[in-house]
RNA sequence: GGGGAGUUACCAGAGUGGCCAAAUGGGGUAGACUGUAAAUCUAUUGGCGAUGCCUUCGGUGGUUCGAAUCCAUCACUCCCCA
């Protein structure tokens, strides 16, 4: 795997950058639609490539393990041809899953045990295992077996909760190392970079994690409770050491504000159900701020969903789709995850161009104020 | 024509003397959602000058300190028999 930066912004640590794997180039910064169990729930592939410009998704190492389960993706040849997107794939590692499945898990040094939640099982994920599973799943880039802390954990619990990562992370190497891609192309591990909410756990959490020397590095443990200024703080730190050369990428954010700031801050790749979960729950996010189409308001407004918007969907009228989700619809829910998804990797293309342009900083200023708008 | 059952808030439907502005579900309204146990969850849903007050349980009139609940009567609905 290979990573260009093309551009630098002035005044900013916004960077533009090509990312080349196994199954074709990604440009950054780069927004990834969430595919937890094999599909980004709603859409398909079709529509992801075509109209949406997703450039790589999410699969879940957690949720395809219980379902279907790794011998019937082997079987298939792996997740890419088992799901028919031929564009790149991240896996998460299931960490994150141990972390919010709270009470029906219990962490120790060999891994973590966990309960299914879909039928009560017993199961030990360990950082070798979690490498294996993603092997046979094939996705190109994979993630390291963490343990993601709450946002309110104490230092303390910070600390060891990091050092368990780290002993985790150096196993999940040696695995990885001493084993091969099962279907002919290259994967890359991503460490993760932990610490909750304190720099200085921060700093070392970057320098241990770049002594592997990995195709990029992702930070986690962020957007989980803490306050947003606190969420800018730690990127902010934990970019600011590592090598530039390498992409960034922050688990599971977030907003579309959140994205604009963290891309500020020099994060390349994002991820997030936020597009996907809040529009089935009826919320849009446009370029002059966000919709609850639900809201009464919208009733009789036969107005495009998005002007501006880039999808096809978006020519669909407010009260139409208002109708369709009030109703339960589930085309309403396709709608408004497309028109999402659509408007996220909008933002992330139109960011790189500006990054490109010089004009980032200015442009995103003026983006941050709308997109904080209510509609 | 005879016998029986019923009428409760937007809808369905509990409640059969005080703890009832009235359970529960649906519907309505608003909110939440950040590496997806989520097409989910939460709040609210008679009026108001609101830790209290006013009006409400088919209509009217009673009994009682007190009635959605008991009695009388009227209206309407449904079921069975002719």
């Amino acid at each position: 795997m290979n990573f260009e930066l093309t551009a630098i912004s002035d005044n900013s640590r916004a960077r533009a950058g090509i990312l080349t794997t196994g199954h074709g180039k990604i440009e950054t910064p780069i927004f990834m639609p969430v595919g937890t169990a094999g599909s980004v729930k709603g859409i398909h592939t079709r529509d992801l490539k075509e109209d949406i410009h997703a450039q790589i998704i999410l699969g879940n190492t957690y949720h395809l393990y219980l379902r279907p389960g790794i011998e019937i993706i082997e079987k298939a040849g792996g997740l890419h041809k088992f799901n028919r997107w031929d564009k790149p794939i991240l896996t998460d590692s299931g960490g994150f899953q141990v972390f919010s499945l709270g009470d029906i898990r219990k962490l120790s040094e060999e891994g973590a045990r966990f309960q299914s939640h879909i039928d009560g099982s017993y199961h030990m994920f360990t950082p070798e295992n979690v490498i294996d599973i993603q092997r046979s799943i094939g996705a190109d880039i994979i993630m390291a077996f963490d343990e993601c802390t709450p946002g309110n954990a104490d230092f303390d619990y910070a600390k060891k909760s990091l050092e368990l990562t780290q002993r985790w992370l150096e196993r999940c190497f040696v695995q990885f190392r001493n084993t091969q891609p099962k279907y002919g192309y290259e994967q890359s591990l991503f460490p993760i970079i932990q610490g909750n909410t304190f720099p200085e756990l921060r700093r070392l959490a970057v320098s241990h994690v770049k002594t592997f020397d990995a195709d990029g590095y992702a930070i986690g443990g962020l957007s989980v409770g803490e306050p947003e200024q606190v969420m800018y703080e730690m990127t902010e730190v934990v970019t600011a050491d590592l090598p530039p050369n390498k992409p960034r990428y922050l688990m599971g954010v977030g907003t579309p504000v959140n994205i604009l700031e963290a891309i500020d801050r020099g994060i390349d790749m994002f991820d997030c159900v936020m597009p996907t979960r809040n529009g089935r729950n009826g919320m849009l996010f446009t370029s002059e701020g966000t919709i609850n189409i639900r809201n009464q308001k919208w009733e009789n407004d036969h107005s495009p969903i998005d002007e501006n918007g880039t999808s096809y969907v978006d020519q669909y009228s407010k009260a139409y789709l208002r109708h369709l989700i009030v109703s339960k619809e589930m085309l309403g829910a396709q709608i408004a995850s497309q028109h999402n998804l659509a408007f996220y990797l909008w933002l992330v293309k139109t960011a790189r161009q500006k990054i490109i342009n010089g004009e980032f900083v200015g442009w995103k200023r003026e983006m941050v104020e709308k997109l904080n708008r209510r509609l």
